[in-house]
Formats: C-alpha cells, structure tokens, sequence
DNA sequence: GCGATTGCTGGAACCGTATCCCATGGGTTA
DNA sequence: TAACCCATGGGATACGGTTCCAGCAATCGC
C-alpha cells in the first residue's frame, strides 16, 4: 500500500513500510530495532508485531553506509579443501561469529593476479580486516605488493593482517600471526638424528614457498648441530600434495638410495611418501621412518599413525581476529612502537608411530 | 580538501572527492568507473589519474543500495574442515567467481539455532542465493523452518539452494541439488555382496541425519536383491567421524564378532574403522574387507586405498551455482511447472583395494 | 501550582553511488 | 545560414537506514 511502488512488487519490505503499518515514524522503528536508545513498551511492542507480520529484515547495505553495520573480516585462502587453512578459517570465522562480526571467505587458487583483484574487492566491501593465509611467495615485486596493499588497507580504515607467513619488512601497517616454522622443523629433523638417522630424504615443498625455505632451514640447522653433513642430494622440492610426495620417493629410490628416513614438509606429503615406500616393498618404519608437518587429522588416521609437528592453526586464526578486533577497540590510532603486531605460536613435536631407529647394514 | 571532513580524516575516499579534484561531476566519475555510458577520452584520463592518485575504490554498500552492485551467494556448511563440505564450497565458489559474483561462507557448528541466526543475517546481506550443504535433520519442526525459510528468502528477491540433502516436501520455493545417495549406497553394497561378503558391519552415520538414512536403505535394498537376511545387529549408529569408526568396529568386534566386511557410512569413519581393525590384528582386507562413501582425497591416501562411492561434490557446487544464476537471468517470475528445480547427479564405485573375498572359514 | 527536568517521539539531514532528465555545444543537413 | 540532431556533461533524486535536533507531554522539585 505504499505510494511509492507498484503493488505486488515482489521487493523485500523496507523500514518505511514497517513504520507506516505501525503508525509511527521511522526513527522510531530503528531505535527499536537497533536498541541503543530508550522506547516505550507499548511502541516496541507495536512495531515488533508489524516486523514479525512483514518478516522484515533491515537492509545491511543501507545500515553500514548510514555509518552503523557488522564489521566483517574477509579471509582469503589459496585453497578452501586444504586441511590446515580450513582449520584457520575455522579459527577466525568462530572467533568473529562469537563477537557478531560477519566473515567472509575468497580463494585465490595460487594466482596472484587473482589475489590482487580480491584485495581491492574485499576493500569495496570496506571489510574491518583482511587475513590473508598461507606461505608468501619469495618474489620482491610481491613483498612490494604486500606493502602496498597493506598501506592502502590502512589508509581506508581496514588492516591486514598476515598468516602462517613471515612479516612483512620496513614499516608497513600490517599485524603478522605465525608459527615457530623453523623451530618445529629443527625439532622434527632433531626426532629423526637422535633415534640414530642420518642419511634422511628432505621433501620441503615448493622452493619459492618462505614456509618451506623456514622448514628447510630448519632441518638444516638440526644436522648441523648433530654434527651431520647435510645431503643437499637428498633434498627435492615441489608442491605441496600427496603426488608430489610419491613421485619424490619413487625417484630417490632410484636416483640415491639407502636413505633410512623421509621428512616430508606436510602430511599430506608424507601420505604420497608413504604410500610409495609402500608400493616398492618398504614397511613404514621398520625398512624407513617417515614424518610429517602440520598435524592436521591424517596424520592420525594414516597407518601407521603419523609422527609429525603440531601447528595450532585453528589457534592462529582466533589469535589473528583478536589481534584485529582489539586494534579497533584500542582507539582511532594505531599505538606505533607497541609492535604487538608480530604474534608468533609455538609448535612441538607429536610422537606417534611412523618412527623407529634406522635398520643396521 | 574536502569542506565536509575534518582534514587528516583516516576515512576513505568518496566519489565526490575524486570528481572534485578532477573537476568534473560525480556523475560523470560514477560514468567512467562503471564504464555503461559514452565518454570522451579526455574526461576518462583525467578521471582514471585521480582515482589512482587517491587510490580509490567504489562503497560496495553505496553502490549496492543504490541498485548496482554485485550479486552475492551465500554458502552455509557445518563444519569447514569437513573435506566434501569444502569440495562442494569450491565448487561454488569458483563458479561465483567466474560469474564475477562474490561469495560468503558462514559455519552452522552442527547448530540449528545458528543456522537460523545465519539465515537471517544472510537476508539483511540481499545476498542472491543462500546455499545450505550437508543432511537436513528429520525433524517435522526442523522442515518446517526450513520451508519458511525458502519462502521468506523468495519473497526478498532471494533463493534458498539445498545441497546433498533430499528436497523439501511440498510446494516450497527452493531449489535443491542432490545426488543419488540411495543408488551408491546399493551399489557399494552389491560390490560387497557380490565378493561373497554375508556379515557385513554396517556404520551408516547418524541416524537423524537424512543422509546417513539413505545410504542405509540403499545397502538393505541391495541385501534384498541378493537376498541376504539384513542383520541389524550388525548397524551401529553414530557421529561421521574417525572416533566413531574405531569404537564402532571394537565394540562390534566384541559383540557381533564374525563379520568379514565394514561398509562404512563415510571415508572418514572407515578411516577409523581401518585403524581399530588394525589393532585387533586384523589385516585389510586380507581378513576384513572395508569401504568407504565419499571418495575425499583420504580416501587414496589410506593403504590400502580404499574402494569408496564416489560423490561429485565440487560438481554440486558448480551446478547448485548455475541454478541460480539461471534463474535469477531467466526473468523475474519463476517459471511454476518446469520444476527444473530438483537436480539429482550420478555416483558410482571407486574400486581400489580395501576388498577381497571373504576368508573361507 | 508553576517552571524545570526528564523521557520519548517525529522531522530531516546525511551516508556514497547510480541514473533519469535536461542543458549545452559542435557538427550535419536542408 | 538556419534548423536540428547527436554526443556528452551536470544537477537532482532515489536507495534504506541512522542519528542529530527539536518538540511535546508527563513528572519532578520546591
């Protein structure tokens, strides 16, 4: 019955139509609704009758241009079926859910030009913070991007805030949330030398990957401080999944054989490792030890279970939105020299069954 | 310079502050950005130097309200760590992403209660289609709600999108993607049956979720067809996890012992599954043969592999997706009577080698 | 009992963008 | 050369809320 628009229009009702039905004004009904500012029984009661009979919903696109409006966190992922980013986004989508912000999730499918495009997105949607998951790439031109997003992130309002992956360098407006990666990584390789290997396969992930240059690195520092010469023949890089970790021991088998022990830069590596080892007749642990990295819900489900560094992924994500949510409750300006915008985690070493000591001869 | 703000204002730019420096009208900023109207070369270079000197971008919220905008889709799932839940997420939001549409992922935890609140907040979104993932729960209530649900969503311009769960009854507005539950469970089933497996340990899910109740009936039809007694002793109900799965199999083993295969409602629970055989001694499948339904990457990860129904999850998505963008460019009204609006894909058996015939004896 | 508070309600000015409609100017045509 | 048309640019308004400010009644204080 509203003047303004054809009858039967099949449009959602608007507050306007709620406040005429009611018989009272307009900022009346958003006080009511929003109900930060007193009312009389007797109107809330009106109105809410007339909210229910239109089943209206207030216009969340009106309500934040008009200043009020949820804050949202986007989380952009590479790729939403891989076990430890979901259990980050887990982390944040319930940290932001538990305060009433709303989250939204984007995935860039390893491409940065796609990233980019939804960076700007995202600042379109005037986000309150964007978490951004996953190993950076060891490119200049994209540290170079990264500064600029975070910049321009901050100049609109919004943060960035990085995770699972090193800070980023100089003084960019950006919070980091990361995990000892070269820490977990020297306690793993440390597992394998002290139960007596020394010849060790390395399958850290892809080269350009910082996560795998810290796992990398890491390990490293485990052989050097047993004393070990390390084996840079005994080392392969790729990506990050199953297939990788079979066609790398299929090949190592071949190409150098006689190592009692594969670190595996992931679980799901470690699975394709295993599954290899296996398929050439070895027994898991007791021809060859094998470990993992991440300790996501494979790990314990592989025969036999997998021994492998725990990562609190879905603890990052929690920490990561609390670190944003307390930054904008923390005033306007952001308290420079503070610089609790470097959180990092710890991680250790689960024992399981996937290592024994090497065979003798 | 703007007279409107305080200078040193943190907020970001508008339009009008870019159509001020370029000296021109908002209008005409508005007309460059969004490309739909002619305009003279030289009014487009101006205007594009000043939005990237400012670095601005366009209020999402603004836009949308004032009847641009981008469409939105909606993906509610219980649990983002679940592997098919985030195949079938992929799916859609791949397809969004090729569309140019933008979508939002929000997490239900298993909450009923939540699942409301998110609907909802997905209305105030005028999000274009809300997709609901996973078993419906078979509450007479909890249809009911669902149904009004769907109507409330269509009379705001909006879609409900049902994903992997049976239709709603009646003539409710909302579009639903299946699969043939029933048929792969049959068929894994048969393949059983048809190895010579007789006591078969059945572990279909939760038993007041709707898929665990197909998957069901699908293995009883196909004990009929072969015309096997059905043991009910031999069902045991309970959650989709590994946990599940591992006490479901030792206390069978305890009570019912003597089946020589698991079929299990989930690969997930036949991981578990898997795991307890192994610690009885039991080898797989030389002793106990085991299936899973899903066919989720863990499922070629185990070893042995296992032989699973697969399901095309991220194939869902991407149709669950195409409905809607179907009909929401197909015209305003929906056309009643095509009831092009209960899609129903294909499964079929994986077979790899978590089967063999039974032990004689 | 009367003026001053207090408590609630209504009117109106935005929020940032898209678009309808009109004005203007140069070029084309009769 | 006059009349007209087309290509562009600008002004104004709508989108659906929130919130400041003013108004009015009831209540309070003395």
């Amino acid at each position: 019955m509203t003047q303004r628009k054809p009858p039967g229009d099949t449009a959602r009702a608007t507050i306007r139509d709620v406040a005429e039905q009611a018989g009272v004004s307009v900022a009346s009904v958003s006080r009511v609704l929003s109900g930060n500012y007193p009312v009389s029984e007797n109107l809330r009661r009106r109105v809410m009758k007339v909210v229910s009979d239109l089943d209206y919903v207030t216009n969340a696109h009106a309500r934040s241009l008009a200043g009020g409006g949820t804050p949202t966190v986007a989380i952009l992922i590479n790729n939403i079926t891989g076990a430890a980013f979901a259990h980050v986004a887990k982390g944040v989508e319930g940290a932001a859910t538990l305060r009433g912000w709303l989250s939204l999730v984007g995935t860039t499918g390893d491409d940065p030009e796609r990233e980019l495009a939804l960076v700007n997105l995202m600042r379109q949607q005037g986000v309150a913070a964007v978490v951004l998951l996953g190993g950076a790439y060891d490119y200049d031109e994209y540290q170079l991007r990264m500064a600029r997003f975070a910049r321009s992130l901050d100049a609109a309002g919004s943060h960035l805030v990085l995770v699972g992956r090193p800070p980023l360098e100089g003084d960019v407006p950006a919070t980091t949330v990361d995990y000892d990666n070269e820490g977990g990584a020297y306690a793993m390789a440390s597992h394998l030398l002290s139960a007596g290997h020394r010849r060790i396969l390395v399958l850290p992930g892809p080269a350009e990957l910082t996560t795998a240059q810290s796992r990398l690195s890491g390990a490293w520092r485990a052989f050097e401080a047993y004393g070990v010469p390390f084996d840079r023949g005994l080392v392969r890089h790729g990506p990050y999944d199953d297939e990788h970790g079979y066609t790398a021991v299929e090949a190592a088998l071949r190409v150098t054989p006689g190592f009692t022990a594969v670190l595996a830069g992931t679980d799901v590596v470690a699975a394709g490792a295993m599954q290899a080892l296996r398929a050439a007749g070895l027994r898991v642990p007791d021809d060859v030890s094998i470990v993992g990295y991440d300790d996501i819900p494979l790990a314990s489900q592989l025969t036999p279970q997998l021994t492998t560094v725990h990562v609190p992924y879905e603890e990052m994500g929690r920490v990561a939105l609390r670190a944003v949510a307390d930054r904008r409750e923390g005033g306007a300006g952001r308290r420079k020299g503070t610089d609790g915008d470097h959180l990092v985690l710890g991680t250790h070493v689960v024992v399981r069954h996937s290592v024994a000591p090497p065979r003798r001869g």
